[in-house]
RNA sequence: GGUGGCGUGGCCGAGAGGCGAGGCAGCGGCCUGCAAAGCCGUAUACACGGGUUCGAAUCCCGUCGCCACCUCCA
């Protein structure tokens, strides 16, 4: 069965259909390194990065670049208002320090690196042939104030709106704060002329005078480097369609790249119904959510609705999404148990293929990515491997748990794959060997009481230990304890 | 004004002409000394009104409500 994905220029499914065959190019929009990360950063992030694992175990070579913005209107204010608070702080500085708090956040909630992460500042000359390029078709043309800024010409492209299905006269008129040199309201920057007030070190020298890329710019620039003229999909949120792919789009056909094959737009995070942006001062932080709950878990939580869908955040969805991992965690870890040494489902860190993966789930995926639907397929198998393992049968509970595992696998969320343990390991065990004997001693004694039918005793010690967050299961092999 | 999306059982969340995904919570049962974990069972669900059809949550028309984009935003 052929990969299906949705395609938000055309508005319908449409089959993936490399420029390579067997092999994928995939770009997507990173986030300008302003300010600290949101849900909405991981989501995004998130949802490239089930893409690229489902398609690397579909026998695809991916590609994966994802840009960092890091320049910007935006940053060098930042860094002018550190200044007047009295924190002065360079606004290459703070890009840097900002794309670290992104990295890190990526990093929590295991999102791999993109193949390659490009910064637009990496990338100037590469603007800037392309910005010549357009200015020689006639698509650009440099501002006629004489300020040296560099437009694209909107009304010189009769396609400007061919991928969010607007024309430019029903536009709303831009409430443009500078209008200056424009020939049309629409037109939008190539190329912004070097400004008094901004530092030197914000500008580089190009055909038109020192300056720096406008927004858009960069990722034709970027992709058409990395990945072609022509390549398979680009990616990015809902809300950068219009204008920022608009612009993406228009520039590079202008240049005449045919650009992405396929369009991709991930839904955004809502909270109480809201969109969550800057300035509703609504946002949700990385770190915030990170000190709330097991990366994993939030990992879980955000990659469970389809990447299309718009995704509401709540305690509670987050709460479920732990729970409904603990249950999987939990099936796995009684097969462990069950099977001892020769178990056969070791994590698979990124190896998982359709051939360890149920047939159900490999067609859920291959349908625009159906995660959903494909998560029924998990909780199906777990349910089913517990059965089996309640009925004595361990080879089907075994078999069950190696699906487990590759579908975990897929999803980023196998707990016990390598890059949750990064770090770990250089730990010191000692406390939790303290923690071991001091539980094992209480359970020596709960175990004697119960013997003795002293349940008073025995219940006692259960209850403390639960107080302390230690859970019990009690099995007829002994007990199991672990912290809640 | 233009463009796009959504409204599914207590909650989350799939599906998209006929067989009620899945998770969470609840209820009943099995298991357990009691629990926990696990298993089994358990829901007159598809915003509203029309229409098409043998049959509609799913298609069509209309209505209502909500949201996003057209301005920096994942």
């Amino acid at each position: 069965m052929n990969q299906r994905i949705y395609d938000s220029k055309r508005q319908e499914l449409l089959d993936l259909d490399p420029v390579t065959p067997g092999e994928v190019g995939l770009y997507v929009c990173g986030p300008t390194v302003q300010s600290a990360p949101h849900i909405g950063h991981l989501r995004s992030a998130l949802v490239y990065d089930q893409i690229r694992r489902w398609l690397g175990a579909s026998g695809y070579r991916v590609t994966l670049i994802r840009n960092v913005t890091d320049i910007d209107d935006k940053i060098l204010d930042g860094a002018r208002a550190a200044a007047d608070a009295g924190a002065p702080e360079e606004w290459w500085a703070l890009a840097y320090r900002v794309e670290r708090d992104f990295t890190a956040a990526y990093d929590a909630i295991g999102v791999l690196p993109p193949t390659y992460e490009p910064r637009a500042t990496a990338n100037i000359q590469e603007m800037i042939d392309l910005i010549g390029q357009l200015i020689d078709r006639g698509h650009a043309y440099v501002a006629e104030d004489g300020s040296g800024s560099v437009y694209f010409d909107t009304r010189s492209w009769p396609e400007y709106g061919a991928l969010t299905h607007q024309s430019l006269d029903q536009m709303e008129d831009a409430a443009d704060s500078e209008p200056v040199g424009k020939r049309d309201p629409r037109d939008f920057a190539l190329w912004k002329a070097h400004r008094e007030h901004e530092p030197v070190t914000a500008s580089w020298a190009s055909p038109w005078g020192r300056g720096r890329p406008g927004w858009h710019i960069e990722c034709s620039a970027m992709s058409t480097r990395y990945l072609g003229d022509e390549f398979d999909i680009h990616g990015g949120g809902l809300d950068l369609r219009f204008p920022h792919h608009e612009n993406e789009l228009a520039q590079s056909n202008a240049a005449g790249h045919p650009f992405a094959r396929l369009w991709i737009h991930n839904g955004l995070v809502n909270t109480g119904g809201q969109k969550m942006s800057k300035s509703l001062g609504n946002s949700l932080f990385a770190s915030d959510l990170l000190a709330q709950a097991r990366p994993i878990a939030l990992r879980y939580f955000l990659g469970s609705a389809h990447y299309r869908s718009t995704l509401e955040f709540s305690e509670e969805s987050l709460a479920e999404a732990e729970t409904a991992l603990s249950r999987i965690e939990g099936f796995v870890s009684r097969v462990e148990r069950a099977a001892g040494d020769d178990a056969g489902f070791p994590a698979l860190n990124g190896t998982a293929s359709v051939a360890d993966l149920p047939e159900a789930f490999v067609s859920a995926m291959h349908d625009d990515f159906g995660v959903p639907q494909a998560l029924g397929v998990l909780h199906q198998t777990v349910r089913a491997g517990n059965t089996a393992l309640d009925d004595g049968d361990l080879d089907a509970s075994i078999a069950a748990a190696a699906q487990v595992a590759a579908m975990l696998d897929v999803f980023g969320v196998d707990g016990r794959a390598d890059q949750w343990s990064a770090g770990a390991s250089a730990n010191d065990d000692r406390p939790a060997a303290v923690l071991d004997a001091l539980i094992g001693g209480l359970l020596a004694d709960r175990a004697s009481a119960r013997a003795a039918k002293d349940f008073a005793l025995s219940d006692t010690i259960r209850d403390r230990l639960q107080h302390a967050g230690v859970a019990l299961e009690d099995s007829p092999t002994g007990t199991r304890w672990s912290v809640t």
